[in-house]
DNA sequence: GGGGGGCTACCCCCAAAGAGGTAGGTGTTT
DNA sequence: AAACACCTACCTCTTTGGGGGTAGCCCCCC
């Protein structure tokens, strides 16, 4: 907690690529002020070495195989990590951006962005501000606003069956309640609410209520 | 669905107490338009009858041995019983009263009322109004203020730790992520999310969660 | 000194939830 | 005709949640 500002960053690099772990490796290298402390190939490797070097910065590889950058950045942030956390990908798809800055990202970097571009990013990201890659600003400004416009909306992809479930979750019903209500067996119950979850990227059906709740469906 | 409007009110009766179901009966026995086709002597016993006969109305002993009457209730309108539904009770606890109006009975009467006085509820109650004994309107109406007080409200009976837990449902969070949160076992959070349901009478986490969000601890 | 409430931790047990799969029926679109 | 999305149902499996209990510890109040 007593970080020396002026100190060097103590960094922690996630991506199951050795070669882009090599290639971030040198290009912090050349910076001053950067010391990559470890490297994990995966994401409870990661996990791992972050509780054990207490990072100043974590890079994150957002597509991986086994356990993928968006579950290791939730449960880091759910274990205390504090370090600082920039994911880094090649997804431009809006859901996953909005899916890592909700679950504490401070920054989303494309893997092909110019190197010093992504320099810059970093060092605007221990500043505090979250770093985001340029092209894609336009796409989480788009998931705001439709964020902000609840009303009866259809939840992006969710199928309206999806949708008459969510609201009943929203209401606090249990699966057994909720096929009473919908005249459907709960397995057929379950099968929806798996899908919705996957969808909205929620852990359970108390998030998603909740947010549901939050959001105007109560 | 399709009831003649001035056919006699089929009743069911369920209370656990002989004597006064046979003077509830007796006292619809004297009045036009009524008529108890059923009697039961416990909660399931009634869910059973309720769902054979389908009744118009259903007068409901709040406090049995066994199933009890909210419980009872709950079931019913579970299932889609679609009755007027009238808690006959000897208990003038706040919290009963508000539990048995939000779990949709229709009237709350007190077992020492006046038989003319019950009768009149009665026909309210079919009438579309919620019968409740006069004595407990101003209950009814200090909880409802407190209601919609919100504003870190120490929610009547929670502890601090149950307040904090019930936050943290408002949150989404599973058991392990509260249990790491404060530091505590998982089975201690299970202990505080079960006393903290059994205060507030809410069945699952979900119902509590949905309700905090909905009041203001989102 | 003796309650009592609150917090903690643990026990057992069973129900609910969630993740994965296969699969049939229905529509619509290509 | 083939592909696709959706809803439905059912299978197995593991994890989570929830109800009941006992018990120790602390602190406050009588």
């Amino acid at each position: 907690m007593t970080q020396p500002v002026s100190e060097t960053l103590r960094v922690l690099i996630i991506d199951d690529h050795p070669l882009f772990r090599r290639g971030l490796r040198q290009l912090l290298a050349l910076e001053e002020g950067f010391e990559v402390v470890a490297e994990a190939a995966g994401g409870q490797e990661g996990i791992d070495l972050a509780r054990l070097h207490d990072p100043d910065l974590i890079l994150l590889d957002l597509n991986m195989k086994g356990m993928d950058g968006l579950e290791t950045l939730r449960t880091l942030r759910d274990l205390g990590i504090e370090a600082r956390i920039i994911l880094i990908t090649v997804s431009n798809a809006p859901e996953d951006l909005i899916a890592a800055i909700r679950a504490g990202a401070d920054g989303y970097i494309l893997k092909d962005n110019d190197p010093t571009d992504i320099l810059q990013m970093i060092r605007g990201a221990m500043e505090g501000r979250t770093a985001i890659s340029p092209e894609l600003t336009s796409l989480l400004a788009t998931a705001l606003r439709e964020e902000s416009r609840s009303e009866e909306r259809q939840h992006a992809s969710l199928t309206e069956r999806e949708n008459t479930i969510l609201k009943c979750l929203a209401a606090g019903m249990s699966n057994k309640l909720i096929a009473r209500e919908l005249d459907i067996m709960e397995g057929t119950v379950k099968v929806h609410i798996r899908n919705m979850l996957k969808k909205l990227k929620f852990r359970s059906r108390v998030e998603a209520a909740v947010w549901a709740v939050a959001n105007g469906l109560g």
